[in-house]
DNA sequence: GAAGAAGGTGACCCGGCGGTCATCTTCTTC
DNA sequence: GAAGAAGATGACCGCCGGGTCACCTTCTTC
């Protein structure tokens, strides 16, 4: 896709347009969301749509590389302001689990292959190495067990909120149960010995 | 849905080709397995399938309570054949979460509203009030927090399959790590108190 | 303000899927 | 073995949703 710069001013302010109406209508609906909804909600018409994302799977990317890169700018606050420790990676996963909570497409988004698309490629790298760092710092400290890695963090975010996303709406705060169920699975100490190594990459063929 | 000992002897045999049939292949294929190739994969034509299935739902129903009643019998087992405590529940939770592995369609089946499917209801309560007795057995070994309840040892296994569905197919036993570690959020000591209440029954709208 | 390029439009196409029904076949019963 | 009830069939329907394209509109540039 070309660089915002190149575009004309009408196809730019579609663009923003159609960006924030899929950012809702997927947030609300999951990725079903069917593109022709999007589109009259930005106030233009379905073949614009495809005119600036090619195929929904484009327009899904964009703003799914958007909200990682929130996470990875939110995780180096916490870096920057908040001691080392598991408090600080409880209180990103409160934040991811909440980001996941409110929207969603995210987990089903986030989960998909990303074969081909760059810009997702890239924030998803960024973001598990901001994790990483996150995790090592705290496991220098003694507060987290030590065969535990970023991934693990994202794929606990991920599970507290999703299993409970049927039932978001009656009870829209029931992931913070489970949440703190795992968060306490990471304390050293009286521990199973992990079965199974970790993801190396955040993506799925 | 008629008492099998009415149905004539042909229309019992496709029946449960059927059964057999939409199980392979929501095993396989989810939820959204075709009720076409389901049929066709029976021996049977489509109209077969409605005859015996009203809608897809009572289909995917049928099978998830017979899924369901298994998992009982199996809590029924360990109760009876293993000390009560922590790993009699991190056995039930491998056993289920392969379970859930294994089947694609479990989940989404299990987590969707079952107004109305009176078998299904049964069942589901049949399980909650089986995982209360496991879960209360190891609480008063000590070995598990007081926390708990039966569903959250359901929550728990599915937020661990759940979120490496994705990802089953390069790992396959992926999961296993996860459940480690929720297995690990279950014991006593050191943990967060819970914010929210558990669920009381395990059914959405 | 003319001209052409960039962008916008929406009717249309297509495939997939759940579900229906008039019609034909098979089982059961006496 | 006749009759009728129960069951099976598959063409058909309607809906949905992603994607296309020939034609029209708007912006930009000189």
């Amino acid at each position: 896709m070309k660089p915002d710069a190149e575009l004309r001013s009408d196809a730019l302010r579609n663009r923003r347009a159609l960006l924030e109406a899929a950012a809702e209508a997927f947030a609300r609906h999951g990725i079903e969301a069917p593109v022709e909804a999007i589109a009259r909600q930005a106030g233009v018409a379905k073949g614009t749509l495809f005119r600036h994302f090619p195929t929904k799977r484009d327009l899904v990317a964009a703003i799914l590389a958007d909200r990682i890169l929130t996470l990875c700018e939110l995780i180096d606050e916490i870096t920057r302001e908040r001691e080392a420790g598991l408090e600080a990676v409880a209180e990103l996963m409160s934040a991811g689990a909440a980001m996941l909570a409110a929207d969603r497409s995210f987990f089903d988004a986030a989960m998909r292959d990303a074969e081909g698309e760059d810009e997702l490629l890239a924030a998803k790298a960024r973001l598990v190495q901001a994790l990483d760092r996150l995790v090592g710092d705290a496991q220098r400290t003694g507060e987290v067990r030590e065969d535990v890695s970023g991934i693990d963090v994202a794929m606990l975010m991920m599970a507290a909120t999703n299993t409970c996303a049927p039932a978001l709406e009656r009870e829209p705060q029931l992931w913070r149960r489970y949440l703190a169920l795992m968060v306490d699975g990471l304390r050293p100490g009286d521990t199973t010995p992990l079965p199974v190594p970790a993801l190396v990459e955040v993506s799925v063929s």
